[in-house]
RNA sequence: GGCGACUUGGCCGAGUGGUUAGGCACCGGAUUGCAAAUCCGUCUACAGCGGUUCGACUCCGCUAGUCGCCUCCA
């Protein structure tokens, strides 16, 4: 075993109960997490996973695992076909062009462990070939060029989403005629004249929506894997049909975990159920009460804009906060508290700086990268042993399903039990590195270190106050003060003041503009 | 209609059968030339009604409300 002491407990939505986390073959763990169908820009309900994921994967590589992750980009599909006809352009650049701006969006939310990023269009042979397995051992039949996967055939069909075959409300549309029975789900579907098509044993074609993800699944992580995860809108039909297809197809499960994050709504304030929601939907705009559930058929925000505005570590904290499965109420005011919250931790990290010269954004501390090698002896240092108790309780939480929200608030307190030491110690710039002080304090942040990267976490500077639309209005809002200094100074005719103002801003690099309406700057 | 989730203090959000969550905001104090920051402290809770129990916010039931999925939304 990897690590014995791991004692990480994992919901796993299968079986509705927390479970303890026995990987297939430890120290391997193949996590498989349902990526975007790249037809529009991704809004921030879309980084719920990849986030709450790319947290796991640390915490699994932490705990002394060799996790695998992989994310699909499903690029071929009828969204992406209308989008193509609607725009005059090619599938394929539509999909070239979302896909940038969702890994543009992965980059900035520091989001960086995925380790292979497979595209539907690239695994033809592959989807295809597994079609044809379906076909063979008599779970899917082929009718007129499409070819449906038999629901009947797998008694199985529904344990996921726990539903009734014979409940589910029929479905429309023009394949509808061509099922057996209405469950029946797609597995390729033939091309309409003019449509993107790849030659298939039953003609030109494309594959149905749940296909990609068993065939590459099984490509890279095998027929059997750890962990499959995705929203929980996901969970019906998208992760039962491609359970029923890849069990039936292998004659065992395809995976052992099955873990799915809460989904985002739009938020007005006030709470989301209970009493006051009656008043809190009459104040919220029109526009935010129809929007509700965010998706990208009710047209949520560019989240590329929403990161300018908050930054990508403050939107990662924001989501981090809360539990993975809890629904996640998202508005601007929300991440704005998220933000002053951060400030602390900046603040801290500023005067730790000061002190002991090292950069908390780096790797200046050093910090253990798995939990075996973080283990310490704190002594009977105070500080030290106060450390181990915060790292023991986050450890604690984040064993217990990921329970980030209690993780990071083992942080408030662990920064507060920095900042009373720092005042207590008086610790200043000049401080010797040797002193037994400033050691201990670089002890306890090097074990901070080690655990805010786990959440991935102040891994980067931050941009100062905020985005950068926040920034240039800071710093207008700054010009105008001096403008204001300015025009008093020359009011009682002090203008050896005025005129210091307006020098110095110039050797900055800011103009000052004198006119009749009055005063504005520009960048020179 | 079927299946499922949820309802915690001014707001956001953890958690537990009897013991301080945490954040933001507020208030009081320490510190500070003033302010900010920081520290200390206080104050607002577990939707309603029943039941189980020595004891429930935590378990069970009912009621009310909110939300999600039910063929292509992460």
């Amino acid at each position: 075993m990897p690590n014995p002491d791991s004692k990480l407990r994992i919901y796993n939505t299968l079986t509705k109960a927390k479970e303890d986390f026995q990987p297939l073959n430890p120290p391997q763990v193949g996590i498989y997490l349902c990526g975007p169908t790249v037809y529009a820009e991704s809004h921030i309900g879309h980084m719920v996973g990849p986030v709450i994921f790319d947290t796991i994967k640390r915490y699994l590589r932490y705990s002394g695992y060799e996790p695998t992750w992989v994310v699909n980009i499903t690029d071929v599909d009828d969204k992406l076909i209308n989008k193509s006809r609607e725009r005059g352009i090619p599938v394929s650049q539509i999909a070239t062009e979302m896909t940038a701006d969702y890994l543009a969006n992965l980059r900035e939310l520091g989001v960086n462990q995925i380790d292979y990023m497979p595209r539907a269009t690239d695994h033809m042979g592959n989807i295809i070939r597994f079609v044809e397995d379906l076909v063979e051992k008599g779970f899917a039949y082929a009718v007129e060029g499409d070819v449906f996967f038999d629901v009947t055939k797998d008694p199985g069909y529904g344990q996921l989403s726990n539903r009734n075959i014979d409940d589910q409300q029929g479905e429309g549309g023009g394949a509808a005629a061509k099922k057996r029975s209405s469950g029946d789900f797609a597995l390729w579907k033939s091309a309409k004249p003019g449509e993107i098509s790849w030659d298939s044993p039953w003609g030109k074609g494309r594959p149905g929506w749940h296909i990609e993800c068993s065939a590459m699944s099984r490509e890279i992580l095998g027929e059997t894997f750890d962990i499959h995860g995705g929203g929980l809108d996901l969970m019906f039909p998208h992760h039962e049909n491609e359970l029923a297809q890849s069990g039936c197809c292998h004659g065992k499960p395809m995976v052992k975990y099955w873990m799915h994050n809460g989904l985002m709504r739009a938020g007005a304030k006030g709470k989301v159920g209970g009493k006051s929601d009656r008043e809190s939907a009459a104040e919220a705009t029109p526009e935010e009460a129809a929007e509700g559930k965010i998706s990208r058929s009710k047209g949520a925000g560019g989240l590329s804009t929403l990161i300018r505005r908050h930054t990508g570590t403050r939107i990662r904290f924001f989501l981090l906060r809360t539990h993975y499965r809890s629904t996640i109420l998202f508005n601007d005011e929300g991440l704005e508290e998220a933000g002053v919250a951060l400030e602390g931790f900046y603040r801290l990290f500023d005067r730790v700086e000061e002190i002991t010269g090292k950069s908390f954004y780096d790797d200046s501390f050093e910090p253990a990268r798995t939990r075996a090698e973080g283990e310490f002896d704190p002594g009977d240092n105070e500080l030290l042993k106060q450390v181990d108790e915060f790292r023991g309780k986050f450890i604690v939480a984040m064993d217990d399903d990921l329970n980030t929200g209690l993780a990071v608030s083992v942080l408030f307190d662990w920064l507060r039990s920095m900042n009373r030491y720092l005042d207590e110690t008086k610790l200043a710039s000049g401080a010797k590195a040797d002193a037994p002080e400033v050691v201990a304090l670089v002890t306890a942040m090097q074990k901070m270190k080690e655990l805010t990267d786990i959440l991935g976490l102040f891994t980067k500077v931050p941009a100062s106050g905020g985005g950068d639309e926040a920034a240039q209005e800071m710093l207008d809002k700054a010009v105008h003060l001096l403008i204001d200094l300015r025009k008093e100074a020359r009011e009682r005719k002090d203008y050896a003041t005025g005129d210091t103002i307006r020098n110095r801003l110039s050797e900055i690099g800011i103009a000052l503009l004198d006119k009749k309406e009055g005063t504005t700057w520009e960048a020179s």
